[in-house]
DNA sequence: AATCTAGGTGTACGGCGTACACCTGTCAAG
DNA sequence: CTTGACAGGTGTACGCCGTACACCTAGATT
């Protein structure tokens, strides 16, 4: 009975157990918390089991990766170039924001992966088939960056350290302290311009979904107007 | 004579020294070899007298990121916003382009250190002074994102491991291998596009330089028209 | 029945950040 | 001139990390 109990105490663990679970503790309890060691006693299993199934650590992460971005949406058909990729983009960013670990990752792991790959792939094909060269299309590439994959990065990212200690953290986003705005005066200017909207707190007055949308725009608008000018060359 | 020796062996140790040494491994070894223990061997310095000048490793990254960020030029005087802004944005790419391992660093720390508050202070200030609203402002700010700090990720970040073996590396950028070319055909025709210009060698054939100017202008000129057409509200 | 093998285990090593007690040279106050 | 405080470098030790390597074991294959 205790061999019964041993025999078929898991499912069997998998690579794909392994990355579903590394996903969800890096969700859970930060991304500074995921290690081999964490990771495997999450799945009741000693650390050393887990290299049956991953490499190393690096390409565990790179298979974190892919998970995640496994979960973006496909792109739309049937409609124009500007629609389809702005709703992939946001697809993207929504996903992102499930997994507030990964932007980091990602950059961090400095080459893509397949996952990468084949969505890049799949993003530069909107625009090549709604007529853009492939000169546009690289340097859209380039201007969209990372955001492109649903991020940008902010300077000051309070997503960043969700999960951690849990929700039982008292600090609100911390609506600067007088003493810094005063030594900067602008910041707190705009800081404070944003705050007296209708948004809850005093300090969090600024709209994320909002700002990622501005800036995601102007960058479609230009681009257009740059394709409806049929762009050549510099 | 030993005593002589021990005496005056080092000009004696400073938090200024500590970062700049820190800086310069940085530089020269990648980011992710420098330890305390590495760092306080450079100095000739047993590893826990760092922490006489510096609280923990955390602490010593700011101030790493603060060295960094001080080398960036002030704002040009007496031209209008968008020459200006686009300067200051330039001479940030130049200096972070000398400090490969800045931008994650910055990334990573999730919080803004004085020098980068200074900084986007005085960024900001270009934009009030000839105009803005704080709100345009505002959206101006996240739209530039880091890349007001001379950087935006790209997803095939080249210059990220620089430094880390030295020169001595064969593999050049690795005009991508013919299988995930079949892969990943648009990536394959964007890069090879890209690929026969007039640059050096096959693979590295997309210019860093243009791309980043061609995205801030894409975004400038953007936010110039906003800004003519009187942006008020969404 | 013998063997192979996929996959979980246990031990151990070197590196990391850093807490804490200690020493030592300098310099000001008595 | 002594004394004692203190700034700053030292040495040891702890707990965490990733992971190399030898081992075991249950089921499938021959």
């Amino acid at each position: 009975m205790v061999e019964q109990a041993e025999t078929l105490r898991r499912t069997p663990l998998s690579r794909d157990r392994v990355l579903h679970s590394a996903v969800a503790l890096a969700d859970q309890a930060g991304i500074e918390s995921l290690s081999m060691r964490n990771l495997a006693q999450e799945l009741g299993v000693v650390p050393m089991a887990l290299y049956k199934h991953v490499a190393n650590k690096d390409e565990l992460l790179d298979g974190m990766i892919d998970v995640v971005v496994g979960e973006i949406d496909p792109p739309l058909a049937g409609t124009g170039w500007q629609p389809a990729l702005r709703a992939r983009i946001l697809s993207a960013r929504q996903v992102l924001r499930r997994h507030p670990w990964a932007p980091l990752a990602i950059e961090s792991r400095n080459m893509a992966t397949p996952a990468i790959l084949a969505y890049i792939d799949s993003t530069i094909e909107i625009l090549l088939t709604d007529g853009f060269s492939t000169d546009l299309t690289h340097h859209v590439m380039h201007a969209l960056g990372s955001r492109v994959l649903g991020f940008s990065q902010e300077l000051f990212d309070t997503a960043r350290d969700a999960g951690r200690t849990g929700a039982a953290d008292p600090i609100p986003p911390a609506a600067l302290p007088p003493e810094v705005a005063a030594r900067f005066p602008h910041v707190a200017a705009i800081a404070t311009a944003a705050a007296h909207d209708d948004t809850t707190v005093v300090g969090a007055g600024c709209d994320d979904q909002f700002e990622f949308e501005f800036a995601l725009d102007l960058l479609l608008d230009g681009i257009d107007r740059l394709r409806q000018q049929g762009w050549t060359s510099t």
